[in-house]
DNA sequence: ACCATCCAGATGGCGTCG
DNA sequence: CGACGCCATCTGGATGGT
């Protein structure tokens, strides 16, 4: 319902703009531990690295820069040396996959030249398009482009084949995709591999995914593999794999990126709209998977490692609306062509409280909440900030300021009234989190699960920014399995995205929880189907497979497990993923699995 | 070394409701 | 009377950045 959109910000100032944000700008990385360029130097010879490569590094870099920054740099150079980045290389690379030119500078000049996937896929559609209109091909490459050795051919007939011993048919329909595939030039052997893996039912858009996904796999295989040097060294494959692959390596654990916005955020620099995942999690369904960043050590390696190795990105929602919140997300999206749902969040504390502006002190520097927790300062604390102010008339002393400040950011609280500090309100909570006005509120909700409940949520901006990149994938809507729902933030993300939701299958153990995405569900007229479970442990593997096989799969599989035992506030339980209800992230793995594999099943038949 | 930050759980007191 | 919701207060420590 277009009509929603006016909920979603009760502020009628159509002006708005974002601010740069100047109290904490994005900041370059931390100069570190390495004193003398001599020890960095040993170090480096000592990982495998050529003395030519460290030499360039640190001239460019400084002999202080930080150890990282050096192998970054590093590792630039050889993959300059070995892999297409220049913009000619684009070209030949598509044009040696059989596209004509002029299409293919087209898509780059259309998706940015570091696009290979965006480019890839208009390119292939394109060519499907094409193929159907016309009968005669237009291009017919004769000839196996891709060089492919003989090893190579059976490093690709392993990564095909595998139980199933289907032999490809003959049938009329069958050689017309085969043509086809050969006019988007994919060799015989690809086309005919691809067919009999996939099946005769198969389109051949995507026949040609599956083809395609099968060469990044193959060209993340080869990079993973020493190019350079065929003597097989212990410890440069070690940091081959940590170059690469952070997240697998066992020795590096996962780090926080600083500034902490992940692939970019709107109106920041540092924007990246390219990154390998391992082939394996290439393919749909796409999931995406949530929880705190600043979670015990080695929490965030297994979670990945479950995962398929994919790195978590890692995002404070501060850069993205007034209030922090610290995330890690684990998904196999494209991130090319995110945009921000519209309207954009507040992005200061004075913007989302301009009322407060008048009775905000000057000495309280603070322009972004802290992160919304589930647990809300008492009215005795925020009596006890008066009275340290009252008995100041006039600027306080630094002592008193300091109380303030200190038990404001530990509370997050606002100004309301000369001296008078004050915890967010629901509601309040509800518009910086990105929810509409009164998600959370009556129905049964009591104030306390309100509170609960939102400390417990996404942010939706920073969610549906991910989740945007779906729109143009699935114009007609798509099938949603939402584990640990919560309130909501995914199907409110999805929502505001305006991406129909043809069904969700949601898990959610709150009541509560489970009434305020039912009366969302109604409020907004969702033509869709709502199916509400309670518990993530009654969705047996049976009942996945009934349940795809009714609505025809699940498109994406989204949800953030509980973070009780692992989260900073938890004084009793923090007993990592291992812990009571965090250990429920197994079950999100169990269930993604399951969803996986049937989706392949489905695709087969 | 020092600092700020953090989707928390348990308990007891109080008022309300039946 | 008990059940329940709500409020207030108590309980440190891991983690990562500086």
């Amino acid at each position: 319902m277009a009509q929603d959109s006016a909920d979603w910000n009760s502020d009628d100032d159509l002006d708005f703009q974002i601010d740069n944000y100047q109290s904490s700008p994005p900041s370059s990385p931390p100069v570190a531990a390495v004193t003398s360029s001599d020890g960095l130097f040993a170090t480096l010879i000592d990982m495998g690295f050529s003395t030519e490569n460290i030499a360039r590094a640190i001239e460019e870099h400084g002999p202080n820069a930080d150890t990282m920054v050096i192998i970054d740099a590093i590792s630039k150079y050889s993959v300059n040396c070995e892999a297409s980045s220049s913009k000619s290389k684009t070209i030949d690379h598509f044009l040696a996959m059989g596209f004509e030119e002029e299409k293919v500078i087209k898509a780059i000049h259309e998706h940015g030249e570091d696009n290979i996937e965006e480019i890839a896929n208009a390119l292939i559609s394109s060519a499907v398009t094409d193929a159907a209109k016309e009968e005669v091909a237009p291009v017919v490459k004769e000839e196996d482009d891709f060089d492919w050795s003989e090893s190579d051919d059976e490093k690709y007939a392993n990564f095909l084949s595998s139980d199933d011993e289907r032999v490809t048919d003959s049938s009329p329909v069958n050689e017309d995709k085969l043509r086809s595939l050969k006019i988007m030039g994919f060799s015989e052997l690809e086309a005919s591999l691809a067919l009999e893996r996939c099946g005769g039912d198969v389109s051949v858009g995507d026949l040609a995914d599956f083809i395609y996904a099968a060469q990044i796999a193959r060209e993340f295989d080869e990079f993973h593999a020493d190019p350079e040097e065929q003597k097989p060294s212990v410890k440069k494959r070690r940091m081959e794999a940590r170059r690469e692959s952070r997240s697998s390596a066992d020795d590096e654990p996962i780090r926080l990126p600083i500034p902490m916005i992940g692939f970019g955020v709107p109106n920041e620099p540092g924007l990246i709209t390219q990154r390998s995942i391992p082939a394996i999690a290439q393919r749909p369904p796409y999931f995406y998977y949530e929880n705190v960043a600043l979670a015990p050590k080695g929490v965030w390696d297994t979670i990945s490692r479950h995962l398929y190795d994919i790195p978590p990105e890692f995002v404070d929602s501060k850069y993205i609306c007034a209030a922090a919140r610290k995330r890690g997300y684990v998904h196999n999206l494209p991130i090319s062509g995110r945009y921000q749902v519209q309207p954009p969040p507040k992005y200061t504390i004075s913007e989302a409280f301009p009322l407060s502006k008048k009775w905000w002190p000057s000495w309280d520097k603070r322009t972004k909440l802290n992160c919304i927790l589930t647990v809300n300062a008492s009215a005795q604390l925020t009596n006890r900030i008066r009275l340290a102010l009252e008995a100041h008339p006039g600027e306080p002393p630094e002592s008193a300021k300091k109380y303030v400040i200190d038990q404001c950011k530990k509370w997050n609280l606002v100004w309301v009234g000369k001296n008078k500090a004050a915890p967010l309100e629901p509601d309040e909570m509800e518009t910086l989190l990105g929810f509409p006005r009164n998600h959370t509120r009556g129905g049964g909700t009591s104030r306390t699960e309100r509170l609960k409940s939102l400390g417990n949520s996404f942010q939706v901006d920073t969610v549906a920014y991910h989740l945007s990149v779906l729109k143009p994938l699935f114009p007609s809507g798509i099938n949603v399995l939402s584990l640990f729902t919560g309130i909501g933030g995914a199907e409110v993300a999805l929502h505001r995205l305006q991406i129909p939701m043809k069904t969700v299958v949601s898990v959610e153990i709150s009541a509560v929880n489970r009434n305020i995405l039912k009366d969302f569900w109604e409020q907004t007229n969702q033509k869709g189907t709502l199916i509400e479970f309670a518990d993530v442990q009654d969705l047996s593997n049976e009942k996945i497979v009934e349940l795809m096989q009714r609505f025809g799969g699940f498109d994406l599989v989204i949800g953030g497990s509980p973070c009780n035992n692992l989260a900073g506030g938890n004084r009793v339980s923090r007993s990592g993923l291992e812990g009571e209800q965090s250990s429920l992230f197994f079950e999100y793995c169990r269930i993604l699995d399951v969803v996986r594999e049937t989706t392949k099943k489905m695709r087969r038949s």
